[in-house]
DNA sequence: TGGTGTGAACAACTTCACAGCG
DNA sequence: CGCTGTGAAGTTGTTCACACCA
């Protein structure tokens, strides 16, 4: 299996959206699903559904469909998510700490261990979600004590380079950039970029006539 | 101008990128720019940025470049945003009352108006930002006297498609959707989702050695 | 029979390369 | 001369259509 001849963005992000579909279906108790009822449910054309298991394996059976289970299984097998991974957030304003304190991400096997900023009268400070605030220069260190592999940053557009910067120098290798500028990081670290603005003009544009 | 052939969503993306740029260099009166700087700026293809604003005029002067000040208010024009929009919030959660305090919106013209929820022990309450939380039932009243044409969804799972249904019943147009699924709405309606586990999926995929 | 796996056709988007013009 | 505007080429991702097999 697992040819990795060369598998589309879109195909990873698609992988992760099953993922959430086949463990629902888990607990309800379906045995067996088909691409066409996956498709259905996630509003997908079946044949890329098929397209994209195909990338990682053989995971059908003919004449039947997936086996719910082990395709859930391996799923998060292709994915990496059979760890838990460590997450530290920097830049603790409004949407920091609401990023902190969802819930959702912890459920999901993403766990914060600590959370940075580099305004001194924030430092200290106790989030609602019980996570103290402290100062990014202690990143190096929490990075390598926790082995923390991804960061969200949720500084200002100004703050967010010099963030991306001393996480890349901490060994971090993911990041989760909300905030409205492009990162430059080196070539192993990989960048998601969620623009919250970016969504709404989008939605703005599509709201005019004609 | 303005012959609107066929413009890929990407570019609408993209030129909401622009515009963050372009509003930047004014504001640092800067005012040239060739597609090359912004390209720079953006990591963007310089052919991509001409080709996205040729969809919508000819803006640019050949031999110098684009007039700064001048592209920015084309391209607000071109994606509508010479109107504040009025928005609504459907599920004061974590994420909900953070996204309520962003003010980034507030600043690029989103102005929120209201926000629902449908658990009874939450109505009433005052957000930290000063909105109070109302009943999902008071949407399509809100939603005549503030002309809301975007909803954002924050529920749970299970209550987003029911949010939506009631988006769509009061007039709403548009839809920035948090919660993870797939959503059914009138085809004149536009959804936009926001899914923060499958972005941090895909950075887990790509932590995975080989 | 019914649903997967997949090459081949198709569609969408991006980049190149250069003509055209200030 | 330099940079835009743009047809054409290239690339990437999606859908079709059907062979194949439990």
């Amino acid at each position: 299996m697992a040819k990795t001849s060369k598998v589309p963005e879109a195909t990873i992000k698609r992988l992760s959206i099953y993922m959430r579909v086949l463990k629902d279906l888990e607990k309800r108790g379906t045995e067996v699903v088909s691409s066409a009822d996956l498709a259905e449910i996630c509003n997908i054309n079946p044949a890329q559904i098929r397209k994209d298991l195909t990338y990682f394996g053989e995971f059908g059976v003919r004449g039947v469909g997936y086996y719910v289970k082990e395709l859930h299984f391996d799923i998060r097998k292709v994915l990496g998510l059979n760890q838990r991974r460590n997450v530290v957030l920097i830049g603790v304003g409004n949407l920091g700490k609401a990023l902190l304190c969802y819930r959702n991400f912890s459920e999901h096997g993403y766990e914060f261990v600590a959370a940075f900023d580099s305004d001194a009268s924030k430092i200290g400070e106790k989030t609602p979600c019980g996570i103290i605030v402290r100062d990014i220069k202690d990143l190096p260190a929490v990075a390598k004590e926790f082995s923390v592999d991804i960061a969200i940053i949720t500084t200002s557009a100004q703050g967010a380079q010099e963030a991306a910067t001393a996480a890349a120098a901490a060994g971090v290798r993911g990041i989760l950039n909300f905030a409205p500028v492009h990162l430059s990081v080196p070539k192993e670290m990989k960048v998601k970029k969620v623009d919250l603005t970016t969504e709404f003009d989008n939605l703005a544009y599509h709201l005019q006539p004609g």
